[in-house]
DNA sequence: ATTAGGG
DNA sequence: CCCTAAT
């Protein structure tokens, strides 16, 4: 399906075909038959040429690097190598590509299906007792996660190789090389799994692995897998299966060793795991930072990658809304815009994290107002999770309380004419066209996407004593059909890869990734299935940029050009996944002069530099007043009782209040903190040195 | 968690 | 106010 959508959307425009809803059913059928339609094919021939291309020069630079040694190589060309034996050319050339594309994209799409999911998992399962070298399986969660980072750092390396081939294809064909990479990625990433698949399959067949939850999941999975691998249309995949059957263990191998090689060298590993802490000290603590700092420190293929592809996407905004910047400005303060250069701007789709557990009984209240959707998300989400809960385990129910999601950044673009009204229809109709699309809801857990849909909180790992705290909720658009409409010129490259992510996911799953079926949910009043993003009248368009960066995973989703190679050469450690988050600004509630009077006396008797104590002896009451705030504040105190009254703004300060503050500050700068027991004397000193 | 500063 | 680096 992703396949095919990106393909329109090079070739045809922007197309973004709605073919993706078209029935499951349907699909896999078609699929399963390898009937292929007409656009298809033909979007498959191009492909297919290019991948030739592709093939030929990879094959020769893939003998050079064997020569080299394994240092560099791929997971994914090692398995091509694998298949070459075995396989047709094809694959290989395949695969190759999907090397030069990112892989991460593939990972994310790959996430979005159940099956694919299990088989991932499987997949990763395997993987993890050779690669990881950790004893047997622990959790599942854990085998899982671990899987799919290393699945990423592989694809990583392979970028590397054949990064040369994909700057290529770009250079030929624009559009083109971006869906192209994507497909490859999701392509490498099918291949994988459908690896893993047969690995698993094996494996378990063979009573290699024990995994009671392995056979679970497979024997749920495999008729679906089966069917849906050949979703993809690509003749590829089903030949590789088809052959493969007996290879597989051979693969298995290849695919182990690479991962070795791939950590080996490189405290990478360690690394990459270490992050998480990271992420969830933040996540939880709700720090949202505007940009991700990341960018420079870019280990992520994925995130690396994703920077490239945005870049030009941002630019193209960036000229197109310049003159609107007002505009932009106020959707700014209704979502947060991220628009660092470099960093990516999108941001992981809806990334709720403020989402809070509460091992207590009841849903805490949404404080969080960002937006009417907002809340209805949230409700939903939540009484999801409530319903949820009693779903596996009767013995104890997991209360969850969301506070709020994230959406994804909205991007509009409005007439500088345009209508307070009509911005605000604008933006409306960009939110109900995002959930009116559908939503998934991914679950986090520390910080990672939990994908498997089968397994139950306690396996998991979501119940009351663990970590509830580090459970995150992510609400992500299923579908990018609403962007169609507006503008066909930005999406392509970008886009293209998001949808087609977006698409992965929404085409199985009615919505809900995880948990949500329950009735609740529909009550949304943003669910307005029928609500597309209608552009009309004032609205000139609105666009809706739905990346995901929550997970790791959703990393992927960009499409990075030339940085991901350094990035990954460098380290492709940092898993942090940083969420983006939106939080919205706190709301602004200027100082009154009693609160800047009593500031000024608490500053005067213990000086700068002891906020906390300031804090507590003026504004204890007073939460919406941090330390830092009166840090700050007095920071513009200072600063406004030197500047010419004519030029302060807000509620005037006395006069008077605004000599102390100088007296103060001038006091403080020459005593530096003291104790307690002289504030006094400095106090006195002070009142003498300001006349009062 | 605080402090200190830059944005 | 926000965001960070340092403590």
């Amino acid at each position: 399906m992703v396949f095919k959508k990106r393909l329109d959307h090079g070739f045809n425009g922007f197309q973004v075909p709605a073919i993706p809803r078209a029935p499951r059913s349907a699909r896999r059928r078609g699929l399963h038959k390898k009937t292929v339609e007409d656009s298809q094919i033909c979007a498959f021939e191009l492909l297919a040429s290019i991948a030739g291309k592709l093939l030929q020069e990879s094959e020769s630079s893939a003998s050079s690097n064997a020569s080299e040694g394994n240092n560099q190589p791929s997971t994914s060309k090692d398995v091509k190598r694998e298949q070459q034996n075995g396989d047709k050319p094809f694959m290989a050339g395949w695969t190759n590509q999907g090397s030069c594309g990112d892989s991460s994209l593939a990972s994310e799409l790959a996430s979005q299906n159940i099956n694919l999911k299990c088989i991932l998992k499987e997949f990763s399962h395997a993987e993890s007792d050779d690669a990881l070298e950790h004893n047997s399986i622990i959790n599942n969660s854990d085998c899982s996660q671990k899987v799919s980072e290393d699945v990423k750092s592989v694809i990583c390396k392979s970028k590397t190789d054949f990064g040369n081939y994909s700057s290529k294809v770009e250079g030929d064909y624009p559009h083109f090389g971006e869906s192209c990479d994507a497909n490859v990625k999701n392509e490498i990433q099918r291949q994988q799994e459908v690896e893993g698949l047969k690995t698993e399959g094996v494996n378990t067949f063979s009573s290699k692995e024990p995994m009671d939850s392995c056979l679970k999941s497979l024997a749920a999975m495999d008729p679906d897998s089966n069917v849906k691998l050949p979703l993809r249309q690509d003749p590829v995949p089903d030949a590789s299966f088809s052959r493969h059957g007996n290879d597989i263990m051979l693969v298995s191998r290849d695919d182990d060793e690479n991962l070795s090689r791939c950590f080996k060298p490189s405290t990478k590993i360690k690394a990459s795991r270490t992050p998480p802490r990271i992420a969830d000290r933040r996540i939880r603590k709700l720090l949202n930072s505007k940009y991700w700092k990341v960018a420079p420190k870019l280990k992520d293929c994925e995130l690396s990658r994703s920077d490239g592809g945005l870049k030009p996407l941002y630019r193209k905004r960036k000229t197109f809304c310049s003159r609107e910047r007002c505009h932009r400005d106020i959707l700014f303060k209704r979502r947060k815009m991220f628009d660092q250069s470099s960093v990516v701007i999108s941001d992981g789709g809806f990334s709720s994290e403020s989402v809070s557990n509460s091992p207590e009984k009841g849903m805490t209240e949404d404080k969080t107002a960002s937006a009417a959707m907002l809340h209805g998300a949230n409700r939903v989400s939540s009484s999801v999770m409530g319903h949820q809960a009693p779903y596996r385990s009767k013995d104890s129910h997991v209360k969850f309380s969301i506070k709020s999601f994230r959406v994804p950044e909205l991007y509009i673009d409005v007439p500088e004419t345009a209508t307070v009204g009509s911005l605000k229809r604008s933006v409306m109709e960009a939110v109900t066209a995002i959930l009116g699309g559908g939503l998934h809801v991914g679950i986090l857990l520390q910080g990672r996407k939990v994908r498997d849909d089968n397994r139950t909180l306690l396996q998991t790992g979501i119940s009351c004593k663990d970590n509830l705290d580090s459970v995150g909720f992510t609400l992500e658009p299923s579908t990018v059909q609403t962007s169609p409409p507006m503008c066909s010129d930005d999406l392509p490259p970008l886009l293209t890869c998001d949808s087609s992510q977006l698409l992965t996911s929404s085409p199985g799953n009615p919505v809900l990734e995880s948990v949500i079926s329950d009735p609740l949910t529909d009550p949304l009043p943003l669910t307005n299935s029928g609500n597309h993003i209608e552009s009309n009248n004032d609205t000139v368009s609105s666009h809706i940029d739905t990346t995901d960066k929550t997970t790791p995973d959703s990393k992927a989703l960009v499409a990075l050009p030339a940085m991901s190679m350094d990035a990954l050469a460098v380290a492709p450690l940092n898993q942090k996944t940083r969420h983006s988050e939106l939080v919205q600004r706190r709301t602004r509630r200027p100082f009154s002069v009693s609160e800047v009077e009593a500031l000024v006396h608490a500053v005067e008797e213990l000086g700068t530099g002891r906020w906390r104590d300031v804090k507590l002896c003026a504004f204890e009451n007073a939460d919406h007043r941090t330390y830092v705030d009166l840090k700050d504040k007095w920071k513009t105190l200072v600063h406004t009782a030197r500047i010419a009254p004519q030029q302060r703004r807000g509620e005037p300060v006395p006069q008077e209040l605004l000599d102390r503050v100088l007296a103060a500050h001038a006091y403080w700068s020459q005593h530096p903190a003291k104790q307690h027991g002289k504030l006094q004397a400095g106090t006195l000193k002070i009142m003498e040195a300001s006349g009062k």
